[in-house]
RNA sequence: GCCAACGUAGCUCAGUCGGUAGAGCACGGCUUUCGUAAAGCCGCGGUUGUGGGUUCGAAUCCCACCGUUGGCUCCA
């Protein structure tokens, strides 16, 4: 007698041990159909699993569990996938085939490179194991019996997975029977109950990934696919792809002419045109006003500096292969500086400091040049030179904690002016660190009550600080859900001592102040890379760099276009207007392009009272306005650094 | 840095089996003077990423380098 517990907390009794899958039968043909894996007292496994005793049971389906049921479906489909690449190339060695975020992976070592060509064979021998229908078996042997199977398979990564794993019985799958030679593959499971269960699929790309994430290690092939319960939503998401690629920074980047790189130049460094000078320079802008109102001092410090610097603060020792090459100046080498700290302390030290100095809070938007490795460059979001907007907070102790509070509120204020929501990290002490446990404890603790002080949720990341600092991290959430590497605020254990930096108490006593570093928007190529993403190129009409265009509907009207040009530029607004003689649709319709918030349609009937047909940016409709309405809405949204382009009154 | 793919006009792309390079947009000129997402005609524009090699002949095949893309590793 098997007694069975539902989900529902019902229970139903059964003469004899059965299936999971039989349960799903006994309950309705349609659930069994559906069951795709199942939960047997909290713990998931195949529905193929003999239920010999009383257990809670839930049928997992894509409808009771959709992400349990995907991701299944996604590492199953990953099977399938491996059975079709091993058909095609018998010398495929297995190494490792997991769901991921919208699919999932296998890596596979084969000498021959798959490439993009081999994709469709590969899709269609998928389609005929799927379409056969073929279980997914599993069977379990005892460490001694799978072991000199696994080694007379000769795969050195099977092999290497089964010593690295915990139990005692490893478990396998295969789509046939169990030693008949059919596919199989070692694998914790679940599965699918059979191959045709894996959804709809697509092989995406391959791309090289090294074996345990080790670079040391074998470069292995790994080749990516999507799955997804259906077809629709399997078309969903790849329509979706193509619609990120249309955000894509270096897509929009070409399009609105905003930034450039040159390979004759060198590889990520950045040109920005004027139009994404312009977006810069607001940001940089507001940035600065916002520092000033707050009590920042804004510097500027040189872009080279002596080798001595360098080692003092320990770059040459640890990052000396992604610094620059030295430039030898009379006898001395120089290099180009990889961040500002050590110049902000120079200025720091030309002053004894007194305890009713402090706060000292110190901004600059520094540009630093990085010797990123080639691979890693990525458009303006990875770059080898970029602008830091840094910042350096010296003070007591005691001020530690209001300083972490204005930090935090300016970081709220700048973030939320952009749009973006955001989720804070506590990065605690690594594995290798420098200075004592107990300043850690004291530095992270602050941190953590600063954070707490403004009701702020956040995840600790265990270990996750610098050698020198734990930190608050900050990822922005942008518009379409994706996270970003945003803020970072990080205490400093070392520097005052390295670099012998001190302030005077008011026991008269020399004392070290507490370093904060920090940055808001990170760089100036990253960030705006990023909002260039976020807004998908339609950007708020503060930020624009072109924020109106008079369009005349033809040559007759381009004095009275010209005019309200004049008008609109005297109140301060950059816009421009097109005097081609492309008809009034040809105008329009580069605008759109443009992502301009505003369009001013003018033709004789505006010329008449001094008005303009405003067209807003993603919306068709039209109204007619005086022109000084519209500088007064204009203006308006400016100042409040409003998101959307809309008309006041 | 590692693996793979890719690199053709300012941009987006075509170019078959190796036979001296093509379109649309942009740009210039002309016609048109127009009312809400592309008017028409004509024209300009290329050492096919760079350097070698194979060949009677290379955008096409081979090698090296540079760069880009997708990942991996890394990101003070």
């Amino acid at each position: 007698m098997v007694r069975i517990t539902l989900p529902d907390n019902s229970t139903r009794s059964f003469d004899s041990p059965l299936t999971a899958f039989e349960v799903a039968q006994a309950i309705s043909p349609r659930l069994a159909q559906d069951a795709l894996a199942v939960r047997v007292d909290g713990q998931l496994v195949d529905t193929k699993t003999l239920i010999d005793k009383d257990h809670h049971v839930e049928i997992v389906t894509t409808k009771s569990d959709p992400t349990t049921a995907v991701d299944l479906m996604r590492h199953s489909c990953a099977h399938v996938m491996a059975e079709a690449i091993c058909r095609l190339f018998p010398e495929t060695k297995l190494v490792y085939g997991p769901s991921v975020e919208n699919g999932f992976y296998y890596d596979i070592d084969l000498d021959r490179p798959i490439t993009p060509e081999d994709f469709p064979a590969i899709e269609a021998e998928m389609a005929k194991i799927v379409a056969s229908d073929k279980p997914f078996c599993r069977y379990e042997m005892t460490r001694e019996e799978a072991m000199p199977r696994l080694k007379a398979e000769g795969n050195r990564y099977k092999l290497d997975n089964a010593e690295r794993a915990q139990s005692d019985v490893l478990s396998f799958y295969t789509t046939g029977q169990p030693g008949d030679g059919s596919f199989e593959d070692l694998c914790r499971g679940p599965h699918v109950p059979s191959t045709a269960k894996v959804g709809a699929y697509k092989v995406m790309s391959v791309a090289g990934a090294y074996y345990r994430g080790d670079a040391s290690e074998k470069m292995l092939q790994r080749v990516y696919g999507t799955s997804w319960p259906t077809k629709k939503e399997l078309d969903a998401y790849l329509f979706q792809l193509e619609e990120a690629k249309k955000r894509d920074h270096r897509v929009l980047g070409k399009q609105l002419d905003l930034f450039s790189v040159h390979d004759h130049i060198g590889p990520g460094l950045i040109h920005w045109h004027p139009n994404g000078a312009l977006i810069r320079h607001e940001v940089e802008t507001f940035w600065k006003n916002e520092h000033l109102k707050r009590g920042y001092d804004l510097l500027y410090t040189p872009h080279i500096a002596s080798e001595r610097v360098f080692q003092l603060s320990g770059h040459l020792e640890k990052y000396a292969d992604m610094m620059y090459s030295p430039m030898d100046l009379d006898g001395q080498n120089y290099y180009l500086k990889p961040m500002n700290c050590p110049f902000h302390y120079a200025i720091y030290k030309t002053a004894v400091r007194s305890y009713k100095d402090l706060a000292l809070r110190w901004c600059e938007l520094g540009t630093v040049y990085r010797y990123e490795p080639s691979g890693t460059l990525h458009g303006m979001l990875r770059v080898r030179g970029f602008t830091q907007d840094d910042a350096h907070t010296f003070c007591t102790p005691e001020q530690l904690g209001a300083e972490l509070d204005l930090i935090l509120e300016l970081m709220h204020y700048m973030m939320t002016t952009f749009g973006y929501t955001y989720k804070a990290y506590l990065a605690t002490r690594p594995e290798k660190y420098l200075g004592t446990e107990e300043e850690w404890e004291r530095a992270t603790q602050e941190l953590r009550a600063a954070l707490e002080r403004r009701g702020l949720e956040y995840e600790v990341d265990e270990g996750g600080g610098v050698f020198y600092a734990p930190k608050i991290d900050i990822k922005l959430i942008d518009s379409l859900g994706r996270e970003w590497q945003g803020p970072t605020h990080q205490v400093d254990l070392q520097a005052a001592k390295r670099f012998k930096i001190s302030y005077v108490g008011a026991d008269n006593h020399e004392h070290e102040p507490i370093i904060i570093h920090r940055t808001v928007l990170g760089s100036m190529e990253r960030f705006i890379g990023g909002l260039i993403e976020h807004f998908g190129g339609a950007f708020p009409l503060w930020l624009s760099p072109e924020q109106a265009r008079v369009l005349p509907i033809s040559e007759k009207t381009n004095e009275y276009a010209a005019s309200v040009l004049q008008k609109l530029r005297n109140a301060g607004l950059r816009c421009s207007m097109d005097i081609s003689d492309d008809k009034i649709n040809a105008k329009i319709k580069r605008a759109h392009e443009m992502k301009l918030p505003y369009m001013l349609v003018v033709g004789p009937a505006e010329a008449q009272n001094d008005s303009v047909t405003v067209r807003i940016r993603g919306c068709k409709e039209q109204r007619n306005i005086k022109v000084d309405e519209f500088i007064a809405s204009a203006q308006q949204d400016i100042n409040t650094r409003c998101l959307e382009p809309g008309l006041k009154s």
